[in-house]
DNA sequence: ATGAAAGCGCTAACAG
DNA sequence: CTGTTAGCGCTTTCAT
């Protein structure tokens, strides 16, 4: 910065003040040193200033990791939002216990970030301590923290509007699929039990654990076990409720190799409506991680330039239910509930 | 760490070699100096130091986009191994040609990492030129640039491989199915489509254009628009070669809309091996993301440390094809060439 | 509107 | 093995 104050013939606090874009600089006097700034390559190190101004320009992120859907498109959102804001983004991937356990014990964002955006984990109650006395805002995303700022989705209902749909075709035996230990994202999941649980239970369905089958996530050998083990109850689903689209993907998938039609024999449908839940006209439930992210952002940079405003607002986005093919009324009832159950009469084929 | 040294009651330059775990302190002052970091909650500030020490302990990424399995698996796989060296990861997320523009001319970069890797981008040779005098190690992935470090799979034998795999089945009339403008993704797309060609070229079959379709990126409609151009054809093919597997589960989903079987009517052939493939049984030809990212970090790392070591250095990555249920041999030639071309005999079937 | 000087928190070079 | 001193490159008073 000095070789540029040489250059234009000015002071060192002119250039700052030019490059910082303040108005007290005569046009003149920009001109030269924005000319003298380009010749000499000049960009003003962030290091530098941030340790005088108490500024980092950074947003940091924590994330289990980038390789999912959800992740992908909530961080692509938030590249041309930071940068206008004329931030930068670092992310932190932990995608194991040890890594977490480092990250919460090193807090390696502490002083390097003016604010964190923590997405998708299930914190412990020491997890989010510790990170209250970062210093920083602290947003979490796809989970609710009492007390902390938080943007996500309604899972409960979202789980709720989806197996109602399921109820509405005139399904009974309805199965909830989900993974487990998946990389912290556990959150939500739980919450899509719930949700399934509630449906269930206002329609006056009694719960059988049976139907609840769990997989470990991407494993396309879980899956075939949890599918296995519905296919060989007493009373089979007529429908799975898949908590991810991917997992639904795969369930279909294990269908079809049996030779059990989807819709017609068992309906399926997923949660998140990811593009390849258009491939496979797969029915499920619309979130949007880009909005999710935004959201976060916003309140991040709200937060930064105003500490004072309000710490414990959360932020709910909708989620709407997208039917599609993989969905219909389920095949005519077994012959023991004959003239006990109508209720699916009306689309139903007989044997 | 003024703080931390009066409180331990060394000096300030014992704490800061504390810190960085040098060995010359003893065990029993460096215990103390501990205790009163932890006490006061005390992380050194990076901004400061490398202030001092001309280093950032950051890793810069450029990405057209984070929303792609290729993108997530690469540097899900840079985090971990990023943290062990002790550096942190800022990733620019550049979309499109105005963020593209303004990136290159304010290379926010500059002077705020230590190595930057560029992924994805078909660059131009200004912005080559551009990045060379970032004064920091510049690893290309997915590309090769002439005299630079890069990383990439080599895409045309590649997609020779996967040509030559159909051919080997019998096909005759092989269509190739590519994305345009796809967020700068264009490199690996244009390598493919030679790969194709060349493939063809050495079995003796005739290149003919009306077999080479386009698309953007994720358009259902394009897509449909892509198949239906190639359906329409005074001999249609019998095979489509995808250069992505997204693109081939959007023409199988197409394809099948239609009552066309796959493969029996129409092979269909994806490169990637992303987990879908494996749901929809997909043939694809495999390439790692996570190794081409570990791979460029190593070599950034290397770089880092020691700038003078060989920056031409190119560094290809294997491919593997993997036949799967969507390939298989063309159905019966039409009545014209009968007895002209016996090739696909054994497993066509006859009208 | 511009310049001079002080100092942000740390490390490095030198003494001891 | 430990302390002292001098900046790293910038912003920010405070003058002018």
């Amino acid at each position: 910065m000095a070789d540029v104050a040489e250059r234009a013939g000015v002071s060192p606090s002119t250039v700052s003040r030019t490059m910082r874009g303040l108005t007290s600089v005569s046009p003149d006097v920009r001109a030269r040193v924005e000319q003298a700034a380009r010749e000499l390559n000049f960009a003003v190190s962030r290091q530098a200033s941030s340790l005088v101004t108490g500024r980092t320009g950074v947003m940091a992120v924590l994330v289990p990791t980038l390789d999912s859907w959800f992740m992908g498109a909530a961080l692509s959102s938030l590249g041309p939002l930071l940068r206008e804001a004329g931030m930068e983004m670092t992310v932190y991937v932990v995608p194991d216990l040890a890594e977490r356990a480092e990250f919460f014990d090193r807090l390696p964002a502490r002083r390097n970030a003016d604010a964190l955006l923590v997405f998708c984990f299930d914190l412990t109650k020491e997890e989010t301590a510790r990170l209250d006395d970062l210093a920083m805002p602290v947003i979490y995303i796809s989970q609710h923290v009492e007390g902390r700022p938080s943007v996500y989705v309604d899972d409960v209902a979202a789980a709720c509007k989806a197996t109602r749909h399921l109820i509405n075709l005139g399904h009974r035996r309805i199965a909830f699929a989900h993974t487990v230990n998946a990389r912290g994202f556990s959150f939500s999941s739980r919450e899509r039990l719930v949700g399934y649980r509630q449906a269930l239970t206002e329609a006056g369905i009694p719960l059988d654990d049976d139907l609840v089958v769990t997989t470990p996530p991407r494993d396309k050998r879980g899956t075939t076990q949890a599918v296995g083990n519905l296919l060989s109850l007493r009373e089979p689903p007529t429908a799975i409720f898949a908590e991810q689209d991917e997992l639904a993907a795969s369930v279909i998938s294990t269908l079809r190799t049996v030779q059990i039609d989807v819709p017609q024999r068992i309906s399926v449908l997923g949660f998140d409506d990811q593009l390849m839940a258009e491939w496979l006209d797969l029915s499920t439930v619309a979130q949007s991680p880009s909005d999710l992210g935004r959201a976060a952002a916003h309140l991040a940079l709200e937060l930064i330039n105003d500490p004072e405003s309000d710490h414990g607002r959360h932020i709910v986005l909708p989620t709407h239910l997208i039917p599609r093919g993989t969905t219909a009324p389920p095949p005519a009832p077994p012959r023991e509930q004959e003239g006990t159950d109508r209720l699916s009469e009306g689309t139903a084929r007989t044997r």
